[in-house]
DNA sequence: CAGCATCCCTTTTGATACTG
DNA sequence: CAGTATCAAAAGGGATGCTG
């Protein structure tokens, strides 16, 4: 049985150019913090500097900031300021940030459904370890 | 215009210790190695530790043990250490690990489907800045 | 409010050498 | 082969002060 019952990559992608440009995206966007700011953003749909802040726990603003430019910069957000004082900025998620939310959406299912299998077979291994 | 068009989360979590929950795994998952090599793995079935090193690009061994025990450890991975001289070691996806690289699948596609917009915006976005 | 800049410390990562 | 150990470099991250 060499092949997994789901085929879980859609096309064996074998050209190695587009292999390392797909390795480098994914490495971009398989991050901690821009997966929870596009979880947020995907859920509220506008949002305010601030209000991400609040609601993506332990995020630092250096971090939101810098994590915030480089989505804008890959096209998966756009911001808006609008000139009034005090400043106001709005982020909202392009159609390209949708999509990529979408695709993620399976990855949020499925941590919440197996999150007592990861801790079970975390506490089994840790448990082993002590043998 | 409030919700998105296609629900990108499945369902609004609303409890605050699953979320935390759900954000620390997604933070955990979330990880460039860790989805490289669970992309490697989800199309070969089984690899020995040089193989997975040679088919994920600029992976250091440090990092690539580091990774792997940590899917161990969390249940997405077995590891088989064969008693022979030279050692031999194999990993495979265990069930959960399997589920995860189809959660995955989605992002995979949207990478591949994706690339020349990021590179796109990613160009106009740099032009902009000069100005 | 929404940042950028700076300083400073911690964590992560990478390169190298070594071992069962 | 499949790691572990070690050290140096880089990235991450907090705190503070300052702007439009």
């Amino acid at each position: 049985m060499k092949q997994p019952p789901v085929p879980v990559k859609p096309w064996p992608e074998s050209d190695p150019a587009v292999d390392a440009l797909v390795t480098e995206v994914i490495g971009r966007v398989a991050d901690k913090w821009t997966m929870l700011v596009l979880e947020v953003l995907a859920d509220h749909s506008e949002l305010r500097f601030t209000q991400i802040s609040r609601l993506v726990p332990d995020v630092s603003q250096k971090m939101l900031t810098q994590t915030l430019r480089q989505m804008e910069r890959d096209g998966l957000v756009v911001r808006t300021v609008f000139p009034v004082v005090p400043p106001r900025v709005e982020y909202r998620l392009t159609d390209l940030g949708l999509s990529l939310g979408a695709a993620f959406c399976g990855v949020w299912r499925w941590a919440e459904e197996n999150l007592r299998r990861i801790e079970a077979a975390r506490a089994e291994f840790d448990a082993r370890q002590k043998r």
